[in-house]
DNA sequence: GCGATGCTTCGGCTATCATCGAACTATGAA
DNA sequence: TTCATAGTTCGATGATAGCCGAAGCATCGC
Protein backbone atom coordinates (compact mmCIF):
# COMPACT_ATOMS: atom_id res chain seq x y z
CA UNK A 1 0.00 0.00 0.00
CA UNK A 2 1.14 3.33 -0.67
CA UNK A 3 -0.06 5.33 2.29
CA UNK A 4 1.92 3.02 4.68
CA UNK A 5 5.19 4.24 2.67
CA UNK A 6 4.04 7.82 3.36
CA UNK A 7 2.50 6.80 6.78
CA UNK A 8 5.84 6.36 8.37
CA UNK A 9 7.39 9.72 10.18
CA UNK A 10 10.92 9.23 8.57
CA UNK A 11 9.94 8.54 5.38
CA UNK A 12 7.42 11.55 5.17
CA UNK A 13 10.13 13.65 6.54
CA UNK A 14 12.13 12.57 3.23
CA UNK A 15 9.38 12.78 1.03
CA UNK A 16 8.30 16.44 2.20
CA UNK A 17 12.07 17.97 1.90
CA UNK A 18 11.39 16.20 -1.94
CA UNK A 19 8.79 18.26 -2.33
CA UNK A 20 10.49 21.11 -3.87
CA UNK A 21 11.62 19.47 -6.51
CA UNK A 22 15.20 19.13 -5.94
CA UNK A 23 16.73 15.89 -6.23
CA UNK A 24 18.90 15.13 -2.58
CA UNK A 25 21.58 12.55 -1.84
CA UNK A 26 20.81 9.82 0.64
CA UNK A 27 22.69 10.97 3.10
CA UNK A 28 20.89 14.47 3.07
CA UNK A 29 17.37 13.21 3.29
CA UNK A 30 18.96 10.65 5.93
CA UNK A 31 20.30 14.13 8.11
CA UNK A 32 16.45 15.63 7.05
CA UNK A 33 15.07 12.90 8.50
CA UNK A 34 17.19 12.40 11.58
CA UNK A 35 18.19 8.77 11.35
CA UNK A 36 21.68 7.07 10.26
CA UNK A 37 22.04 6.50 6.97
CA UNK A 38 21.56 2.20 7.00
CA UNK A 39 18.22 3.23 8.25
CA UNK A 40 17.39 5.64 5.13
CA UNK A 41 19.09 3.02 2.95
CA UNK A 42 16.06 0.85 3.71
CA UNK A 43 13.48 3.51 3.45
CA UNK A 44 14.55 4.83 0.18
CA UNK A 45 14.51 1.30 -1.08
CA UNK A 46 11.25 0.87 0.05
CA UNK A 47 9.73 4.36 -1.49
CA UNK A 48 11.52 3.07 -5.00
CA UNK A 49 9.79 -0.02 -4.98
CA UNK A 50 6.83 1.81 -4.28
CA UNK A 51 7.69 4.07 -7.07
CA UNK A 52 7.18 7.10 -4.91
CA UNK A 53 11.21 8.39 -5.71
CA UNK A 54 13.80 7.51 -8.32
CA UNK A 55 17.33 7.59 -7.95
CA UNK A 56 19.93 9.01 -10.29
CA UNK A 57 23.35 8.12 -9.85
CA UNK A 58 26.15 10.32 -10.10
CA UNK A 59 29.72 9.49 -9.09
CA UNK A 60 29.52 7.88 -5.65
CA UNK A 61 26.42 10.28 -4.69
CA UNK A 62 22.89 8.42 -5.55
CA UNK A 63 20.12 11.48 -5.99
CA UNK A 64 16.81 10.78 -5.18
CA UNK A 65 14.16 12.70 -6.70
CA UNK A 66 9.72 12.72 -6.98
CA UNK A 67 8.85 10.19 -9.61
CA UNK A 68 6.73 12.89 -11.09
CA UNK A 69 4.43 16.17 -9.91
CA UNK A 70 0.95 14.12 -9.10
CA UNK A 71 3.38 12.46 -6.17
CA UNK A 72 3.70 15.82 -4.77
CA UNK A 73 -0.24 16.33 -5.22
CA UNK A 74 -1.03 13.60 -3.82
CA UNK A 75 1.15 14.57 -0.72
CA UNK A 76 -0.09 18.25 -1.07
CA UNK A 77 -3.69 16.34 -0.56
CA UNK A 78 -2.94 14.17 2.53
CA UNK A 79 -1.05 17.86 3.51
CA UNK A 80 -4.35 19.55 3.22
CA UNK A 81 -6.67 16.54 4.97
CA UNK A 82 -4.21 17.10 7.93
CA UNK A 83 -4.93 20.88 8.12
CA UNK A 84 -8.55 20.63 7.96
CA UNK A 85 -8.82 18.36 11.02
CA UNK A 86 -7.00 20.59 12.96
CA UNK A 87 -3.93 18.12 13.53
CA UNK A 88 -2.08 20.25 15.35
CA UNK A 89 0.53 17.53 15.94
CA UNK A 90 4.06 18.96 16.31
CA UNK A 91 5.50 21.29 13.42
CA UNK A 92 3.35 23.68 13.30
CA UNK A 93 6.28 26.47 13.87
CA UNK A 94 5.50 30.33 13.84
CA UNK A 95 6.40 30.22 9.86
CA UNK A 96 2.73 28.60 9.25
CA UNK A 97 1.18 31.71 7.76
CA UNK A 98 4.28 32.52 5.43
CA UNK A 99 3.86 28.73 4.54
CA UNK A 100 0.29 29.57 3.89
CA UNK A 101 1.36 33.54 1.39
CA UNK A 102 4.23 31.78 -0.50
CA UNK A 103 5.27 28.39 -0.76
CA UNK A 104 7.25 25.71 -3.10
CA UNK A 105 5.06 22.93 -4.32
CA UNK A 106 7.37 20.84 -5.72
CA UNK A 107 8.90 23.09 -8.63
CA UNK A 108 6.36 26.19 -8.93
CA UNK A 109 4.86 28.85 -6.21
CA UNK A 110 2.05 27.61 -4.49
CA UNK A 111 -0.22 29.38 -1.63
CA UNK A 112 -1.81 32.66 -1.45
CA UNK A 113 0.26 34.50 -3.78
CA UNK A 114 0.45 30.86 -6.31
CA UNK A 115 -3.43 31.66 -6.81
CA UNK A 116 -3.41 35.18 -6.43
CA UNK A 117 -1.23 34.70 -9.85
CA UNK A 118 -2.94 31.96 -11.90
CA UNK A 119 -6.66 34.41 -11.32
CA UNK A 120 -4.59 37.00 -12.71
CA UNK A 121 -3.18 35.76 -15.96
CA UNK A 122 -6.61 34.25 -16.51
CA UNK A 123 -8.42 37.91 -15.81
CA UNK A 124 -5.60 39.38 -18.21
CA UNK A 125 -6.10 36.61 -20.72
CA UNK A 126 -2.80 35.59 -20.77
CA UNK A 127 -3.84 31.47 -20.32
CA UNK A 128 -7.17 30.09 -21.55
CA UNK A 129 -8.72 27.31 -19.61
CA UNK A 130 -9.91 24.43 -21.55
CA UNK A 131 -10.99 20.98 -19.75
CA UNK A 132 -8.75 20.61 -17.31
CA UNK A 133 -5.65 21.80 -18.92
CA UNK A 134 -4.24 25.57 -19.53
CA UNK A 135 -3.29 26.93 -22.31
CA UNK A 136 -1.26 29.91 -23.02
CA UNK A 137 -2.78 32.40 -25.67
CA UNK A 138 -0.65 34.73 -27.74
CA UNK A 139 -0.66 37.29 -25.64
CA UNK A 140 0.64 34.88 -23.17
CA UNK A 141 3.35 33.77 -24.70
CA UNK A 142 4.46 38.25 -25.69
CA UNK A 143 3.90 38.69 -21.85
CA UNK A 144 6.30 36.26 -20.26
CA UNK A 145 9.05 36.93 -23.01
CA UNK A 146 8.40 40.80 -22.60
CA UNK A 147 8.08 40.26 -18.62
CA UNK A 148 9.67 37.51 -17.28
CA UNK A 149 12.02 36.89 -20.66
CA UNK A 150 10.91 33.44 -21.02
CA UNK A 151 10.54 31.45 -24.35
CA UNK A 152 7.31 29.82 -24.50
CA UNK A 153 9.29 27.27 -27.02
CA UNK A 154 11.54 26.50 -24.28
CA UNK A 155 8.93 25.13 -22.46
CA UNK A 156 8.01 21.55 -24.22
CA UNK A 157 8.94 18.86 -22.74
CA UNK A 158 8.14 15.18 -23.37
CA UNK A 159 6.84 13.66 -20.06
CA UNK A 160 5.41 17.61 -18.64
CA UNK A 161 2.42 19.49 -19.81
CA UNK A 162 3.43 23.44 -20.37
CA UNK A 163 0.61 24.46 -18.31
CA UNK A 164 -1.05 22.27 -15.54
CA UNK A 165 -3.48 23.97 -13.07
CA UNK A 166 -2.47 21.95 -9.48
CA UNK A 167 -4.96 22.13 -6.32
CA UNK A 168 -3.47 24.36 -3.70
CA UNK A 169 -4.38 22.72 -0.23
CA UNK A 170 -4.28 25.93 1.91
CA UNK A 171 -6.26 27.96 -0.79
CA UNK A 172 -7.93 25.12 -2.09
CA UNK A 173 -8.39 27.02 -5.49
CA UNK A 174 -5.73 26.27 -8.47
CA UNK A 175 -2.35 27.73 -9.00
CA UNK A 176 -0.05 27.35 -11.94
CA UNK A 177 2.31 24.11 -12.28
CA UNK A 178 4.20 22.36 -15.62
CA UNK A 179 6.86 23.45 -16.84
CA UNK A 180 5.43 27.18 -17.71
CA UNK A 181 5.19 27.09 -13.47
CA UNK A 182 8.68 25.55 -13.01
CA UNK A 183 10.30 28.15 -15.14
CA UNK A 184 8.08 31.38 -13.52
CA UNK A 185 9.64 30.24 -10.33
CA UNK A 186 12.69 29.82 -11.53
CA UNK A 187 12.74 33.32 -12.79
CA UNK A 188 11.30 35.05 -9.87
CA UNK A 189 14.72 33.28 -8.17
CA UNK A 190 17.04 34.28 -10.72
CA UNK A 191 15.34 37.78 -10.48
CA UNK A 192 16.09 38.18 -7.00
CA UNK A 193 12.39 38.80 -6.33
CA UNK A 194 11.85 35.52 -4.39
CA UNK A 195 14.20 32.92 -2.62
CA UNK A 196 13.02 29.64 -1.01
CA UNK A 197 13.70 29.67 2.85
CA UNK A 198 17.54 29.17 4.05
CA UNK A 199 16.08 26.59 6.74
CA UNK A 200 16.70 23.30 5.74
CA UNK A 201 13.79 21.18 4.61
CA UNK A 202 11.26 24.40 4.52
CA UNK A 203 8.87 25.12 1.61
CA UNK A 204 8.52 28.56 2.52
CA UNK A 205 9.26 31.67 -0.32
CA UNK A 206 10.34 34.31 1.08
CA UNK A 207 9.54 37.38 -1.13
CA UNK A 208 12.05 40.48 -1.37
CA UNK A 209 10.74 44.05 -1.29
CA UNK A 210 11.41 44.69 -4.58
CA UNK A 211 10.16 41.37 -5.35
CA UNK A 212 6.84 41.91 -4.11
CA UNK A 213 6.46 45.33 -6.26
CA UNK A 214 7.00 43.90 -9.30
CA UNK A 215 4.93 40.57 -8.71
CA UNK A 216 2.07 42.97 -7.37
CA UNK A 217 2.51 45.09 -10.67
CA UNK A 218 2.23 42.13 -13.24
CA UNK A 219 -0.37 40.34 -11.24
CA UNK A 220 -2.37 42.84 -9.28
CA UNK A 221 -1.39 43.63 -5.58
CA UNK A 222 -4.88 44.96 -4.19
CA UNK A 223 -7.48 45.07 -6.51
CA UNK A 224 -7.90 41.31 -7.02
CA UNK A 225 -9.13 40.17 -3.70
CA UNK A 226 -11.87 37.66 -4.56
CA UNK B 1 -0.11 11.90 10.32
CA UNK B 2 -3.15 11.38 8.07
CA UNK B 3 -1.15 8.68 5.80
CA UNK B 4 -0.23 6.21 8.35
CA UNK B 5 -3.95 6.25 9.39
CA UNK B 6 -4.64 5.06 5.15
CA UNK B 7 -1.87 3.03 5.63
CA UNK B 8 -2.98 0.26 7.68
CA UNK B 9 -4.85 -2.60 5.72
CA UNK B 10 -7.43 -2.60 7.72
CA UNK B 11 -8.46 0.75 8.04
CA UNK B 12 -7.69 0.74 4.03
CA UNK B 13 -10.52 -1.56 3.55
CA UNK B 14 -13.13 0.30 5.23
CA UNK B 15 -12.01 3.76 3.86
CA UNK B 16 -12.52 1.83 0.60
CA UNK B 17 -15.88 0.55 1.61
CA UNK B 18 -16.89 4.18 2.27
CA UNK B 19 -15.37 5.57 -0.91
CA UNK B 20 -18.98 4.94 -2.57
CA UNK B 21 -20.49 7.79 -0.11
CA UNK B 22 -23.14 5.46 1.83
CA UNK B 23 -23.08 5.81 5.64
CA UNK B 24 -22.34 2.04 7.01
CA UNK B 25 -22.51 0.96 9.98
CA UNK B 26 -19.75 0.24 12.81
CA UNK B 27 -20.36 -4.34 12.55
CA UNK B 28 -20.58 -3.78 8.66
CA UNK B 29 -17.51 -2.23 8.05
CA UNK B 30 -15.64 -4.51 10.40
CA UNK B 31 -16.97 -7.48 8.45
CA UNK B 32 -15.21 -6.08 5.20
CA UNK B 33 -12.23 -5.36 6.69
CA UNK B 34 -12.40 -9.16 7.63
CA UNK B 35 -12.00 -7.96 11.71
CA UNK B 36 -13.62 -8.29 14.59
CA UNK B 37 -16.25 -5.76 15.80
CA UNK B 38 -13.54 -5.15 19.23
CA UNK B 39 -10.98 -4.08 16.50
CA UNK B 40 -12.67 -2.12 14.45
CA UNK B 41 -14.19 -0.23 17.15
CA UNK B 42 -10.42 0.59 17.57
CA UNK B 43 -9.36 1.53 13.92
CA UNK B 44 -13.44 3.99 13.44
CA UNK B 45 -12.28 6.24 16.70
CA UNK B 46 -9.20 6.96 15.50
CA UNK B 47 -9.98 7.84 11.93
CA UNK B 48 -12.58 9.62 13.50
CA UNK B 49 -9.74 11.83 15.37
CA UNK B 50 -8.34 11.73 12.56
CA UNK B 51 -10.76 13.80 10.98
CA UNK B 52 -11.78 11.42 8.01
CA UNK B 53 -15.11 9.75 8.97
CA UNK B 54 -17.74 11.01 11.08
CA UNK B 55 -20.21 8.93 13.11
CA UNK B 56 -24.26 8.94 13.03
CA UNK B 57 -25.83 8.02 15.48
CA UNK B 58 -29.11 5.74 14.63
CA UNK B 59 -30.32 4.02 17.44
CA UNK B 60 -28.61 1.36 18.70
CA UNK B 61 -26.33 1.45 15.05
CA UNK B 62 -23.65 4.24 14.28
CA UNK B 63 -23.00 4.75 11.12
CA UNK B 64 -20.11 5.95 9.73
CA UNK B 65 -19.11 7.98 6.78
CA UNK B 66 -16.27 9.64 4.97
CA UNK B 67 -16.52 13.85 6.28
CA UNK B 68 -16.44 14.90 2.62
CA UNK B 69 -15.57 14.64 -0.88
CA UNK B 70 -12.22 15.78 -0.88
CA UNK B 71 -11.08 12.74 1.50
CA UNK B 72 -12.78 10.81 -1.46
CA UNK B 73 -10.45 12.75 -3.27
CA UNK B 74 -7.28 12.06 -2.03
CA UNK B 75 -8.53 8.51 -1.48
CA UNK B 76 -8.61 8.36 -4.96
CA UNK B 77 -5.56 10.21 -5.47
CA UNK B 78 -3.35 7.46 -3.20
CA UNK B 79 -5.21 4.62 -5.72
CA UNK B 80 -3.63 6.61 -8.52
CA UNK B 81 -0.57 6.16 -7.26
CA UNK B 82 -0.57 2.72 -6.39
CA UNK B 83 -2.02 2.04 -9.98
CA UNK B 84 1.36 3.71 -11.98
CA UNK B 85 3.33 2.20 -10.06
CA UNK B 86 2.16 -1.17 -10.99
CA UNK B 87 1.87 -1.71 -7.50
CA UNK B 88 0.18 -5.24 -8.20
CA UNK B 89 -0.08 -6.45 -5.03
CA UNK B 90 -3.45 -8.92 -4.38
CA UNK B 91 -6.56 -7.01 -4.73
CA UNK B 92 -5.97 -6.53 -8.28
CA UNK B 93 -9.15 -8.78 -9.77
CA UNK B 94 -10.21 -8.95 -13.22
CA UNK B 95 -13.17 -6.47 -12.64
CA UNK B 96 -9.99 -3.95 -13.80
CA UNK B 97 -11.36 -2.97 -16.59
CA UNK B 98 -14.70 -2.18 -15.50
CA UNK B 99 -13.65 -0.17 -12.89
CA UNK B 100 -11.65 2.14 -15.38
CA UNK B 101 -14.82 2.01 -17.40
CA UNK B 102 -17.39 3.37 -14.72
CA UNK B 103 -17.40 3.30 -10.97
CA UNK B 104 -18.52 4.93 -8.04
CA UNK B 105 -16.44 7.89 -6.53
CA UNK B 106 -17.95 8.64 -3.35
CA UNK B 107 -21.23 9.32 -4.89
CA UNK B 108 -21.17 10.37 -8.17
CA UNK B 109 -20.06 8.36 -11.70
CA UNK B 110 -16.43 8.29 -12.55
CA UNK B 111 -14.20 6.81 -14.87
CA UNK B 112 -14.24 6.53 -18.77
CA UNK B 113 -17.93 7.41 -18.65
CA UNK B 114 -17.73 9.80 -16.06
CA UNK B 115 -15.29 11.91 -17.78
CA UNK B 116 -17.14 11.65 -21.01
CA UNK B 117 -20.35 12.73 -19.66
CA UNK B 118 -18.84 16.32 -18.08
CA UNK B 119 -16.95 16.59 -21.72
CA UNK B 120 -20.61 16.23 -23.01
CA UNK B 121 -22.26 19.11 -20.83
CA UNK B 122 -18.92 21.48 -21.51
CA UNK B 123 -19.28 20.87 -25.03
CA UNK B 124 -23.37 21.35 -24.94
CA UNK B 125 -22.80 24.33 -22.85
CA UNK B 126 -25.11 22.72 -20.06
CA UNK B 127 -22.24 23.99 -17.37
CA UNK B 128 -19.96 26.64 -17.54
CA UNK B 129 -16.84 26.14 -15.99
CA UNK B 130 -15.25 29.14 -13.89
CA UNK B 131 -12.01 28.70 -11.74
CA UNK B 132 -11.90 25.15 -10.31
CA UNK B 133 -15.67 25.85 -10.05
CA UNK B 134 -18.48 24.74 -12.81
CA UNK B 135 -21.94 26.40 -12.87
CA UNK B 136 -25.13 24.87 -14.32
CA UNK B 137 -26.26 27.10 -17.13
CA UNK B 138 -29.87 28.13 -17.76
CA UNK B 139 -29.96 25.19 -20.62
CA UNK B 140 -28.24 22.94 -18.54
CA UNK B 141 -31.15 23.63 -16.08
CA UNK B 142 -33.51 23.04 -18.90
CA UNK B 143 -31.85 19.67 -19.66
CA UNK B 144 -31.63 18.04 -16.21
CA UNK B 145 -35.23 18.89 -15.55
CA UNK B 146 -36.47 17.64 -18.52
CA UNK B 147 -34.03 14.44 -19.59
CA UNK B 148 -33.10 13.88 -16.04
CA UNK B 149 -36.38 14.97 -13.96
CA UNK B 150 -33.78 16.69 -11.45
CA UNK B 151 -35.11 20.08 -10.61
CA UNK B 152 -31.75 22.12 -9.80
CA UNK B 153 -33.48 24.01 -7.12
CA UNK B 154 -33.71 21.05 -4.93
CA UNK B 155 -29.65 20.89 -5.45
CA UNK B 156 -28.48 23.49 -2.44
CA UNK B 157 -26.43 22.28 0.43
CA UNK B 158 -25.32 24.11 2.97
CA UNK B 159 -21.77 22.10 2.91
CA UNK B 160 -21.81 20.99 -0.43
CA UNK B 161 -21.50 22.81 -4.03
CA UNK B 162 -24.22 21.96 -6.83
CA UNK B 163 -21.07 21.48 -9.18
CA UNK B 164 -17.84 20.45 -8.86
CA UNK B 165 -14.97 19.12 -11.15
CA UNK B 166 -13.30 16.09 -9.47
CA UNK B 167 -10.02 14.53 -10.68
CA UNK B 168 -10.25 10.95 -12.22
CA UNK B 169 -7.24 8.70 -11.37
CA UNK B 170 -8.11 6.08 -14.19
CA UNK B 171 -8.44 8.98 -16.59
CA UNK B 172 -6.34 11.60 -15.12
CA UNK B 173 -9.46 14.37 -16.17
CA UNK B 174 -12.28 15.27 -14.67
CA UNK B 175 -15.74 14.53 -13.79
CA UNK B 176 -19.03 15.38 -12.38
CA UNK B 177 -18.84 15.52 -8.56
CA UNK B 178 -21.17 17.86 -6.02
CA UNK B 179 -24.63 17.62 -5.30
CA UNK B 180 -25.65 17.44 -8.87
CA UNK B 181 -23.30 14.51 -9.77
CA UNK B 182 -24.68 12.77 -6.87
CA UNK B 183 -28.60 13.29 -8.22
CA UNK B 184 -27.45 12.47 -11.57
CA UNK B 185 -25.91 9.01 -10.20
CA UNK B 186 -29.06 8.51 -8.14
CA UNK B 187 -31.13 9.07 -10.83
CA UNK B 188 -29.37 7.06 -13.59
CA UNK B 189 -30.38 3.46 -10.65
CA UNK B 190 -33.99 4.76 -10.11
CA UNK B 191 -34.45 4.41 -14.20
CA UNK B 192 -32.48 1.42 -14.52
CA UNK B 193 -29.83 2.38 -16.60
CA UNK B 194 -26.84 1.62 -14.26
CA UNK B 195 -26.69 -0.38 -10.89
CA UNK B 196 -23.99 -0.84 -8.75
CA UNK B 197 -22.09 -3.88 -8.84
CA UNK B 198 -23.57 -6.63 -5.96
CA UNK B 199 -20.42 -7.74 -4.97
CA UNK B 200 -19.67 -6.30 -1.39
CA UNK B 201 -17.22 -3.54 -1.48
CA UNK B 202 -16.96 -3.12 -5.12
CA UNK B 203 -17.24 0.41 -6.97
CA UNK B 204 -18.45 -1.18 -10.45
CA UNK B 205 -21.16 0.10 -11.96
CA UNK B 206 -22.92 -2.05 -14.29
CA UNK B 207 -24.89 0.13 -17.08
CA UNK B 208 -28.25 -1.66 -18.31
CA UNK B 209 -28.13 -2.48 -22.26
CA UNK B 210 -31.16 0.40 -22.61
CA UNK B 211 -29.23 2.40 -19.85
CA UNK B 212 -26.62 2.61 -22.33
CA UNK B 213 -28.03 3.45 -25.28
CA UNK B 214 -29.79 6.28 -23.34
CA UNK B 215 -26.63 7.43 -21.82
CA UNK B 216 -25.16 7.54 -25.15
CA UNK B 217 -28.37 9.48 -26.58
CA UNK B 218 -27.72 12.30 -23.92
CA UNK B 219 -24.01 12.44 -23.57
CA UNK B 220 -22.54 10.76 -27.06
CA UNK B 221 -21.54 7.34 -27.71
CA UNK B 222 -19.14 7.18 -29.83
CA UNK B 223 -18.28 10.68 -31.74
CA UNK B 224 -16.56 12.55 -28.38
CA UNK B 225 -13.79 10.56 -28.26
CA UNK B 226 -10.99 12.43 -27.27
C1' DG C 1 -38.89 -6.69 33.96
C1' DC C 2 -35.83 -9.93 30.70
C1' DG C 3 -32.95 -11.16 26.92
C1' DA C 4 -30.80 -9.91 22.54
C1' DT C 5 -28.18 -6.89 19.69
C1' DG C 6 -24.74 -3.14 18.60
C1' DC C 7 -20.85 -1.11 20.18
C1' DT C 8 -17.19 0.16 23.36
C1' DT C 9 -13.43 -0.40 26.90
C1' DC C 10 -9.86 -3.11 29.11
C1' DG C 11 -5.85 -6.39 29.34
C1' DG C 12 -2.69 -9.27 27.49
C1' DC C 13 -0.57 -11.56 23.51
C1' DT C 14 1.93 -11.35 19.30
C1' DA C 15 4.00 -9.81 15.09
C1' DT C 16 5.64 -6.35 12.45
C1' DC C 17 8.97 -2.99 11.55
C1' DA C 18 11.90 0.87 12.50
C1' DT C 19 16.35 1.45 14.44
C1' DC C 20 21.29 1.08 14.95
C1' DG C 21 26.15 -1.40 15.30
C1' DA C 22 29.15 -3.82 12.49
C1' DA C 23 30.87 -5.45 8.37
C1' DC C 24 31.02 -5.15 3.20
C1' DT C 25 31.16 -2.86 -1.70
C1' DA C 26 32.20 0.94 -4.72
C1' DT C 27 33.79 5.30 -6.15
C1' DG C 28 37.17 9.05 -5.69
C1' DA C 29 41.54 11.11 -4.09
C1' DA C 30 46.44 10.97 -2.91
C1' DT D 1 48.40 0.94 -3.42
C1' DT D 2 46.28 3.07 0.46
C1' DC D 3 42.96 5.85 2.69
C1' DA D 4 38.47 8.25 2.92
C1' DT D 5 33.72 8.83 1.76
C1' DA D 6 28.99 7.25 0.14
C1' DG D 7 26.10 3.76 0.31
C1' DT D 8 24.42 -0.90 1.17
C1' DT D 9 23.47 -5.47 3.59
C1' DC D 10 23.10 -8.24 7.73
C1' DG D 11 21.66 -9.32 12.45
C1' DA D 12 19.86 -8.26 16.86
C1' DT D 13 17.05 -5.35 19.67
C1' DG D 14 13.08 -3.00 21.11
C1' DA D 15 8.87 -0.50 20.85
C1' DT D 16 4.72 0.35 18.59
C1' DA D 17 0.32 -1.16 17.37
C1' DG D 18 -2.92 -4.52 15.57
C1' DC D 19 -5.57 -8.22 17.25
C1' DC D 20 -8.88 -10.81 20.05
C1' DG D 21 -11.32 -12.62 24.58
C1' DA D 22 -13.93 -10.99 28.21
C1' DA D 23 -16.63 -7.74 30.38
C1' DG D 24 -19.30 -3.34 30.48
C1' DC D 25 -22.93 0.12 28.68
C1' DA D 26 -26.46 1.44 25.83
C1' DT D 27 -30.79 0.56 22.97
C1' DC D 28 -34.48 -2.18 21.10
C1' DG D 29 -38.12 -5.81 21.32
C1' DC D 30 -40.88 -8.76 24.03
Amino acid sequence: MVASLVGDPARANMLTALMDGRALTASELAHQAGITPQTASSHLSKLETGGLIEPEKQGRHRYYRLTGPDVAGVLEGLAGLAERAGHTRVRTGPKEPALRRARICYDHLAGDLGVQMLDSMRKQKLVRQTKQAIELTGEGKRFIAEALQIDADMLAHPRRPVCKACLDWSERRHHLAGTLGAAVMNRFTELNWAARDPAPGSRVVNFTRTGEKRFAALFGGSEAHS
